[in-house]
DNA sequence: GACTCCTTGTAGCAATTGCTACATGGTATC
DNA sequence: GATACCATGTAGCAATTGCTACAAGGAGTC
């Protein structure tokens, strides 16, 4: 692997961690620069452009979130949706996803701008998350896989979005009071 | 009232319709001036910066969007939470809701990077969501009345998200199955 | 040693950003 | 009719944006 493909690994790590830490508050390619510890001029060498920075961090950071969505709800056993809702919510409201949460929340916002290159993004992350649940979904058949899909993931973002604007106890409390509310 | 004030309402009322229409993603002052008929240079002597007109924009169209809810679901007859969610959920998805709760997504998402003057928007907004729910929710004594209405809140505002990034088809779909995903 | 390619730095440019300085024509008040 | 304030236009500034031009050190090849 030649110096600037390893580089350009370096460079995704180190802004995949910046970017989860700090949303998408400071992606200026100059920021993106300083945040990998390289001048900005040798960003725009490793990349074509900004967009092409922002889609290989993106890929690396949805790749992450996939994985520990796997593992933590593995596929073997599906769940009815109500159990299914109750424990992606456990998963993803927990200290170490919400950073996860909050930045996909920050991009579909993005995207809703139409700001390149997150419609993209977005479309893939999407897709992604409409196969982990249609993989993990116990329904009888049929009914509506593809819209019961959508459902269970727009609660699972809905928590992440409130959980950004709600005090934390607030938070707490609302991924037990959905769990009731699934259940009357 | 003078003219200032005069001119104020008017802008405030046409950016109100252009960001109801476009998000955030055109509102440099250049841009909201343009979108308003004035010139930048008389935006800024209408309000003292950006944050100040986006402010006084906002509060217009929460206080639209607050009034709709009002209507359409009126607050004397509490509903349980399962039958609150499905009744706001066909509301706001409707073609004449959506644009606001995508604007709302944007709010929200522009908050989370503190980004002024979204975080005062966004908790004033909060509040008046959270306060809403709870006039028109039934709950036997006990239950936690914040963390439901947060919960109801978090599933009505999750499907605007999923909404920004689904095909229409599957949009209508997800509002069907929640309803069932609620009753079972 | 000449040539070429990979890598990296310095400098800068054109566009956009939020905002300001200054001037000027009105309108009202005394 | 002088004064003062309201309303509005022109021009521009300093900062930031994404991106580019150009040069130059170094490594390998002939």
């Amino acid at each position: 692997m030649s110096v600037k493909e390893e580089q350009r690994e370096v460079v995704v790590e180190r802004l995949a961690a910046h970017l989860l830490e700090t949303g998408l508050a400071r992606t200026s390619l100059r920021q993106l620069a300083q945040a990998a510890g390289v001048s900005d001029r040798m960003l725009l060498y490793y990349f074509a452009d900004k967009a092409e920075v922002l889609s290989a961090v993106m890929a690396r950071v949805a790749g992450e979130l996939a994985m520990r969505l796997a593992e933590a709800i593995p596929g073997d056993a599906p769940l009815k949706p109500a159990e299914l809702v109750r424990r992606a919510a456990a998963f993803t409201t927990g200290p170490e996803m919400r950073r996860f949460m909050r930045l996909w929340v920050e991009v579909v916002a993005a995207a809703a701008r139409d700001e390149a290159p997150f419609p993209a993004i977005v479309s893939e992350v999407m897709a992604g998350f409409r196969q982990w649940v249609d993989a993990r979904l116990d329904l009888p058949p049929g009914a509506d896989r593809e819209g019961t899909a959508a459902a269970v993931i727009a609660v699972i973002d809905g928590l992440a979005l409130v959980d950004i604007c709600a005090e934390d106890d607030i938070a707490a409390r609302m991924s037990a009071a959905l769990g009731t509310l699934l259940s009357t």
